[in-house]
DNA sequence: AGCACGCCGACT
DNA sequence: GTCGGCGTGCTC
């Protein structure tokens, strides 16, 4: 009796999204299991694809039903649990389910179809040539050059012959040429030779004893391997170590004394590093109350999750750490989450030194040969504690006892292309699987998350005050329009000129902070502060460059670039743009002398340079750090004591109802770097809207105060908490057509909407009105939470089908979209 | 997605 | 007459 296999095949299109049945052959029969990873014939190729289930029968007839090919890991690298939650995700974030299965595995483990060629008539067989004789020379040479390789790619192949596309085509069709297809791996696992012996100390001492007397290297490596006292030894350092050739070692294994073993050899990326052993530190009672907490949840292994409440320099990492500890003497394991940004080597450090070798960390700052080793340290259990950012989530951990989410407010969360998901609702899904917690830590949690709290959907721990009762820093604002009022244009302004001074003749330090995002984006007056808002929406205007206007992407109003300020007639209207290069220009010229590092996307893209600059600045070898959202998180250096805000509005007048979120969360933040230690801090934030809420109650640090009146006003404009989002992205390469699509979809969707439960805005063209040459329209769905959106999108784009495939539109769906761009 | 099949215009 | 354009349809 024939086994099958149900398998999802790498083709992310609509008509290949199900399992396709793959009859699995006796030799293959031991090794096809769940999760497999598979080799499968597929139309003309050769594919991957991912097993999904396995079967004893088939609806197919047989003859219909291909055999699996091959099976591309020894085992397989998606767990039963995995399969399922891509199942989850690819009905719940409406994508492609193998899609969902691909984001979960290191990119190392993405095979891609290879095609090898050979010439199936030897020429030994055939020396005169009489088969080829009706061929053209061209063809002929094309078989003679395979003859002489053996074996060929097609890739080469076509080097040698371009343009020979068809040719070769026919040639296999007429069985001149033998094609294979089968998929492989787009990276292999690094092997170590070792030496080693296998002889007992008598036989080892009768062995050196016969070793000729002229032998004088061998024994000398001999007796050099035998000092060690290793078991085994790296070829590659004996070598190097004795200056000597790999012939000598060849004689050593002839004579029997030695043999060489190829082991695989994990990349550790610390492996050149110390991590000095710490121990728990004590806790503060509030500390000590969230941690019992979370203790007796774990014990309950059932799921659970918590807010962890905690404001900067509260500890919340030592509550992480030691409730990690506790999980692993359950024997069970743990996920840390950190966003990308903050995975800095301040942060690995201190899970590493408190868990050492079973730590493994997964960002993208690795090589993918040392995530695929970092991936399947975790896999093979010999990790149990996998720190890293987003996608982390997905760690092949078998018994999950705790997941931790830092910074849970973080939008790096979400991932932005498909499949589109927030891997706290990732994590939440695991949990359940899994029995386990899941603690989602801030400072300044996202409005979703505090609301879920209050609505005790979440447990909320709440660390209300600093370690060692350090105060918190004393904020200032500045006031940039009263500057220039002043006459004063510089983009620093006098206080934080003053502040900065002071500390570099101090010999302490400051970090100056530049958002960067969203410059360029918004109009604003500099005399008056306003800036250019949608006369129905409330929200400011973007400005697109393309026409020189200024538009709205939630309504689609448009109005020409203004020349001056539509509230106070001033010509002090500005299109902002700073970057991290000019302030660092102004500070050079203001501080001859100071010792300046920027950190922004420019001065970090190398590999291990963002640790390099943190390092030096760590070792005060710079006054001041100067970068973008990379040094708003996380660090923690001694010697900060003024952190200054070169212009908070940046983010706030972002077309963006989640603007002043944003804004609020970034300043605590970036406040929360100075005076974390014995020296006090102090903040200054330079800013044209010194009234605005978010940034009065980030300087009076209180989140409950900014909490309730922003909530206020979500509540006015129905937005999250009070809703949840849809985006449906519509594209297309001519107008016309994307125009009239996206009202034949609205009005469907209308049409079958349940009444009270969905509103749907929109199409409106994105800011971003076209990309590679295809327009982009939007249309914003507001839902309440508990209605199935995704099935019922889902449902509507399959009733339309027949119109949608005939034109070339792309449509995307974005649940729960983080921007609204 | 690819790749084949299939049906219409410019070339040896 | 053929080469080659890309529309349409399928992949266990």
């Amino acid at each position: 009796m024939s086994m099958y296999a149900k398998v999802i095949v790498d083709v992310p299109v609509k008509d290949a999204n199900r399992p396709f049945d793959y009859r699995i052959p006796d030799s293959l029969v031991d090794w096809v299991e769940i999760g497999s990873r598979v080799g499968v014939p597929f139309g003309p190729r050769v594919l991957q694809g991912f097993v999904i289930e396995i079967a004893s029968t088939t609806e197919h007839p047989p003859g219909r039903v291909k055999d699996i090919q091959e099976v591309l890991d020894v085992e397989p690298p998606l767990l039963p649990e995995l399969v399922q939650l891509g199942r989850w995700m690819s009905e719940h974030y409406l994508c492609h389910w193998v899609t969902a299965l691909q984001v979960m595995l290191p990119t190392a483990l993405k095979g891609k179809e290879e095609i090898l060629l050979r010439a199936s008539t030897p020429l030994a067989a055939n020396p005169s040539g009489d088969g080829l004789s009706h061929l053209t020379p061209e063809e002929r040479d094309m078989i003679y050059w395979l003859e002489g390789r053996g074996r060929a790619a097609i890739d080469a192949f076509l080097g040698q012959f371009p343009n020979a596309q068809r040719t070769l085509k026919a040639l296999i069709r007429q069985k001149y040429i033998e094609e294979t297809r089968r998929v492989v791996d787009t990276l292999g696992t690094k092997y170590i030779t070792y030496v080693v012996s296998d002889l007992s100390g008598e036989d080892w001492d009768r062995g050196l004893a016969a070793l000729p007397l002229q032998a004088k290297r061998q024994r000398e490596a001999a007796e050099w391997f035998r000092k060690q006292g290793e078991e085994q030894i790296r070829l590659s350092d004996l070598l190097s170590e004795l200056q000597i050739s790999r012939s000598v070692v060849e004689g050593l294994i002839q004579k029997g004394l030695v043999r060489l073993e190829e082991q695989e050899e994990y990349r550790d990326p610390y492996k050149d590093r110390d991590f000095e052993r710490t121990t728990s530190l004590p806790l503060t009672e509030p500390q000590e109350m969230a941690y019992r907490s979370i203790v007796e949840a774990l014990n309950r292994q059932e799921p659970e999750a918590y807010l962890l409440h905690g404001i900067t320099g509260s500890g919340k990492t030592e509550v992480y750490l030691q409730s990690i500890e506790r999980c692993l003497e359950q024997g069970r394991q743990a996920i840390v989450l950190v966003p990308e940004i903050s995975l800095t080597p301040q942060m690995v450090e201190r899970f590493k030194s408190r868990f050492g070798d079973r730590v493994a960390v997964l960002h993208s700052r690795l090589s993918h040969g040392e995530r695929f080793d970092e991936w399947r340290r975790i896999y093979r259990g010999e990790a149990d504690v996998a720190i890293g950012a987003r996608s982390a989530v997905f760690a092949p951990l078998r018994r999950i006892g705790l997941i931790v989410i830092d910074e849970e407010h973080e939008s790096s969360y979400k991932q932005e292309d498909h499949p589109k998901y927030h891997a706290r609702e990732i994590a939440l899904q695991r949990s359940q699987n899994h029995g386990a917690v899941v603690i989602l830590g801030s400072a300044t949690p996202s409005m979703e998350t505090y609301a879920d709290a209050q609505k005790k959907k979440l447990r909320l721990l709440t660390l209300p005050v600093r370690v060692a009762d350090r105060p918190l820093p004393e904020v200032k604002i500045v006031d940039m329009r009263q500057e220039l009022r002043e006459g004063h244009r510089s983009i620093f302004s006098r206080e934080l000129t003053e502040a900065v001074q002071d500390r570099w003749e101090r010999g302490e330090q400051s970090v100056l902070f530049l958002n960067r995002r969203g410059y360029s984006t918004f109009v604003l007056c500099r005399s008056c502060g306003d800036t250019v808002e949608c006369p129905h929406c409330d929200i400011s205007l973007t400005y697109h460059q393309a026409n020189r206007s200024l538009r709205c992407h939630y309504c689609g109003y448009a109005m020409n670039e203004p020349r001056e300020c539509p509230t106070c007639q001033s010509d002090q209207i500005r299109f902002f743009g700073t970057g991290t290069q000019k302030v660092e220009e102004e500070l050079v010229r203001r501080f001859p002398g100071i010792r300046v590092i920027r950190m922004d996307v420019d001065t970090t893209s190398q590999k291990g340079s963002h640790e390099k600059w943190l390092n030096q600045f760590g070792r005060r070898q710079a006054d001041v750090l100067l970068g973008t959202q990379m040094v708003a998180k996380g660090l923690d250096f001694p010697y900060v004591t003024l952190v200054g805000v070169i212009a908070a509005d940046t983010v706030l007048h972002l077309p963006d109802f989640r603007g002043s979120e944003r804004t609020f969360q970034l300043l605590t933040q970036v406040a929360g770097r100075a005076g974390r230690h014995h020296l006090p801090g102090e903040v200054v934030i330079q800013t044209y809207s010194p009234e605005h809420y978010s940034i009065q109650l980030a300087a009076q640090q209180s989140y409950d105060a900014f909490f309730r009146e922003e909530l206020a006003l979500r509540k006015q404009a129905i937005y999250p908490p009070y809703c949840r989002l849809a985006m449906i992205h519509i594209t297309h390469e001519d107008l016309p057509s994307i125009v009239q699509l996206g009202k034949r979809l609205v009005d469907r969707l209308n049409e079958t909407k349940p009444e009270r439960k969905v509103q749907i805005f929109g199409p409106v063209p994105s800011p971003l009105s076209r990309i590679k040459d295809r327009y982009r329209y939007q249309c914003m769905l507001k839902f309440i939470d508990g209605f199935p959106v995704a099935s019922w999108i889902q449902q509507t784009l399959d009733e339309l089908e027949d119109d949608l495939k005939t034109s070339k539109v792309h449509i995307s769906v974005d649940i729960d979209p983080q921007m609204l761009m």
